[in-house]
DNA sequence: ATGTCCCTATATCAATCTGATATATGTCTT
DNA sequence: AAGACATATATCAGATTGATATAGGGACAT
C-alpha cells in the first residue's frame, strides 16, 4: 500500500502531525506496518501540494513548530477511490502474505554459531518487549489529547485488527517459553 | 541484518543458486525475512568478489545457465564474526520488533470505506494463503534434489523457528474465522 | 547547578531495497 | 498449439530505511 493511503487513512480519523502519525504506528498499529519519518514527511508535503490535506502551523513559543495536517473533502474522495483500487490490486495479485523482516527470528535460525549467554539475552529480551507490545496495542487510555485519534481503536476494525495481533503476540510469547530450552542448555 | 550474512548463513547449509536462496526464503523461511532478487544476486556477486563465496557455472545446454554458490572457510569465519556482531548491534539497539508491513491488516482497519463483497475476498483468500503456508513450514519433504538446505529445517534452530511461525499462522486463522462477522454482516 | 537522558517535532540524504521488467527454455494442461 | 507455470539470472527507476542534524522541555541524579 502507498504511504500515501496510509497517512490518509490515519488522517481520515482525525487532524494529526508526522509525528503523531508515527506514533500510531508504533503504538495501537504495532506489528501492522512500519514507516520511517523519511517516508511519513515527504508523503505529507506532497499531499498538502495536491490539496488533499492541509495544514496549519502552530508556533508555539519556544517549542519547536508544530504542522497539524487535516484531511479535505478532496482527500476523502481521493482515499475512498486509491483504497478500492489498492483492494482491487491486492487480490488480482495472489500475494497475500505480508512482508516481514524478522531479525529475531534469523538470528535464531542461525544461533547454532552463537553463545549460549547471548540466545539467552536475545530471548529474554524478545519476551519482555512482546509484552510491552502487547500492552501498546491492548491499551484503552487516550492516545493523544488534542487528537481523535482513538477513533481508530475503538472502530470495529481497530478492535479486529488488535485483537488479532494480541492473540499472535500471546501465541509467540507462549511458544517461546515452553520451547527455548531446545536452543541454550 | 545485512542481506550478505543472510545469503551465508543459508549458505552454510550447503551450496545453493541464488534462486534456491529466494525458494527457502519463500518456503520454510516463509514469515521469517523476504528478500527480492534484486538484493540477492549483487549480494552473491560481491561475496564472491570478497572470496567469501565461490561460484560454478553450470552451463547445461538449452538450459539458462546455473550458478552454484558454496562458502568458502573464508566465508564461514567472517559468517561467524559477522553474526556475533550483528547480535550484539541487535540487542544494544533495543528494538526487539520485526519489521512488518501488512497490507492485509491495513485494508481491513480502513474497510469501512469499502464494500463488503471486497472484504469477504479479502479474508478468504487470507485464509486459503495463510493454510498454504502452514503447509509450505511443516513441509517435510526434500526442498531440491541438489542441494542439502533441509538442514536448515531439521536443526533444532530450524524445528523451533519454524514451529514458532506454525503456531502463529494457526492462531491468527482461528481468530479470523471466529471474529470475521463483525467486519462484514 | 549542571549533566545526562528521554520526549516532542521536523527534516534531509546516502545507501539500500523493492517491484517491475526483460530474457530464455522446459513442462504440463487444455 | 496456446497458455500458464517453473527454473534461472539480471537490471534499474523509484521508494524506503536508518542515521544524523537541529532545537527546546522536563525529569532525575550528583
Amino acid at each position: 500500500m502507498q504511504t500515501d493511503t496510509i497517512c490518509l487513512g490515519i488522517l481520515r480519523n482525525g487532524p494529526a502531525t508526522g509525528y503523531v502519525i508515527k506514533s500510531v504506528l508504533e503504538g495501537p498499529l504495532n506489528q501492522i506496518y512500519n514507516l520511517s519519518f523519511g517516508s511519513i514527511y515527504p508523503a505529507l508535503s506532497k499531499l498538502t501540494k495536491e490539496k488533499y490535506v492541509t495544514v496549519k502551523q502552530h508556533a508555539q513559543d519556544k517549542k519547536p513548530d508544530k504542522k497539524v495536517y487535516t484531511i479535505t473533502k478532496k482527500g476523502i474522495s481521493y482515499f475512498e477511490e486509491t483504497l478500492l483500487e489498492e483492494s482491487g490490486k491486492y487480490v488480482r495479485s495472489g500475494n497475500y502474505g505480508d512482508q516481514i523482516k524478522s531479525e529475531f527470528a534469523m538470528l535464531l535460525l542461525f544461533s547454532k554459531s552463537l553463545p549460549k549467554q547471548n540466545i539467552k539475552l536475545i530471548l529474554d529480551e524478545r519476551i519482555l518487549s512482546a509484552q510491552q507490545q502487547l500492552n501498546l496495542i491492548t491499551y484503552e487510555g487516550p492516545i493523544a489529547k488534542d487528537s481523535n485519534l482513538n477513533a481508530i481503536r475503538n472502530s470495529a476494525q481497530g478492535q479486529f485488527t488488535r485483537g488479532l495481533m494480541a492473540e499472535v503476540i500471546k501465541t509467540a510469547i507462549n511458544y517461546i517459553e515452553k520451547n527455548r530450552k531446545k536452543l541454550h542448555d
